[in-house]
Parts: structure tokens; C-alpha cells; sequence
DNA sequence: ACATTAAGTGATT
DNA sequence: AATCACTTAATGT
């Protein structure tokens, strides 16, 4: 489990702080399609994400879910790094997408170590930063009415997370996680398929192109 | 063969 | 882009 760790994050944190991360820090295995956090649970641990995939989603005032972004490998979450700083509540939803093994930090630890460790600050700096620039690139295809922008990166994300470019998916269920309609969806796939991005089966579809 | 579910299409707002 | 109504295609029983 120390490999793990290790494998992941030793090149970003100095030794000192990875053993106290070892010292600290709690093993937790999830299997998949599970709710780990859910909207206004409290938030004890801060995760670092050591293998699989979770899906970040939000709820709209009826209740609509829709996804934010997702946590892989290496990441952790900036709405808990967040909501450490007073004890807020969270105001997201987290599912597995795939099985995943997360270390636990009390979020008792962030204060502290944020003063001693500048390998810390960087860290947490950067997961800000990262979902910063990810969210201003959803909200301008979104404010474009770019829908189909959006089902192409979806696709893009997911085939990333999954670590595999074939998708066992309907496009119903795309048309959920974007919030919008089936026929919608079934349309802008058809553009993407003669743009050659991407092909499709019953249940499956492949990315062909993940640049633009 | 029949029912069910996924995907395609045209028209309308 | 969303919705409706309807068709066609693929799959499961």
C-alpha cells in the first residue's frame, strides 16, 4: 500500500511529509457505482485518490443531477480542501465510477501542514488551479450552447478516466450526465461519427480523436 | 415470434 | 436546443 503512495505522489511531496502522510492517513477501498460523499455530509478526511475514477456531480433546484468534473489518480478534491477552512458541509456528490483505492487525511492535518510543507501548499495550490481552468472550460462551451462540444469532451473525459477508448454507453445516459435530451445527444453523435472523432455500436461508443 | 430497449428522423416550438 | 411522435434496428426471452 506504501508502493502505492509512493508511486503516485513521490515526486510531489518531500519525504518527511509522505510519512506523515503514512502515519496519518487511512486505506479506504470503494467499489464501484457507490455515493462516498454525499451533499451536506460532513467532511472529516481529505482523499488522495491512489487508483480508479470518481464522478463529481452537482443537483440543480429539482434535484437534476449533473457531473462537474471527474477525480483520477493523483488528484484530490478542492471542495474538501475548501471546506476545511470552518467546517462547512459539502456541497457535492461524489460516486465511484470505477473501484477505487483512496488514502484518508484527517482534515486536521491540512492546517498543519500547510504551514510546514511547501511541497503541501503547491499541491493544494495546483488542485485549485487545475479545477479553476476546468470549470471556465465548461462554462464557456456552455454559455456557447456548445452541445455538442461538450458531448465530444464528455466522451473524451470518460474515455481518460476509464483508461480505455471504447465506452459501454447508451446515449441516453450521456444525455443525463449533460442534462439534456436523448435525441439531442443521438444527433451531435451522428455529427462527431462524420467528423471521423468518433464510431459508434448499440451500447458502445469509440474515441477516435482526443485532440480537437 | 414477441416484447423491450436503443437509436434514427421529421416536424414543431 | 428541446420536445413530440413515430420508425427502425438490435437484443433478450
Amino acid at each position: 500500500m506504501e508502493d502505492l503512495l509512493r508511486e503516485q505522489y513521490d515526486y510531489i511531496f518531500e519525504e518527511e511529509l509522505l510519512k506523515e502522510i503514512l502515519k496519518d492517513g487511512l486505506v479506504r477501498k470503494v467499489d464501484k457505482g457507490v455515493c462516498m460523499i454525499d451533499m451536506g455530509d460532513e467532511l472529516t478526511h481529505m482523499p488522495l485518490i491512489l487508483s480508479g475514477a470518481i464522478k463529481i456531480v452537482d443537483e440543480d433546484n429539482e434535484g437534476r443531477e449533473y457531473l462537474l468534473y471527474y477525480l483520477e489518480k493523483g488528484d484530490s478534491c478542492a471542495m474538501t480542501m475548501n471546506c476545511c477552512v470552518g467546517g462547512k458541509r459539502s456541497e457535492i456528490r461524489a460516486i465511484s465510477e470505477t473501484p477505487v483505492i483512496i488514502y484518508m487525511i484527517p482534515i486536521q492535518r491540512m492546517d498543519e501542514w500547510l504551514i510546514k510543507y511547501k511541497s503541501w501548499r503547491a499541491f493544494v495550490l495546483d488542485s485549485y488551479n487545475s479545477r479553476l481552468k476546468e470549470m471556465l472550460e465548461t462554462i464557456d462551451t456552455l454559455a456557447f450552447h456548445n452541445m455538442e462540444q461538450r458531448v465530444f469532451k464528455y466522451l473524451k473525459d470518460r474515455a481518460m478516466v476509464l483508461n480505455s477508448a471504447e465506452l459501454e454507453i447508451t446515449h441516453a445516459q450521456i444525455a443525463k450526465d449533460l442534462n439534456t435530451s436523448r435525441v439531442v445527444v443521438s444527433r451531435l453523435i451522428k455529427k462527431l461519427i462524420l467528423d471521423n472523432k468518433i464510431s459508434t455500436n448499440r451500447n458502445q461508443v469509440e474515441v477516435l480523436k482526443f485532440s480537437a
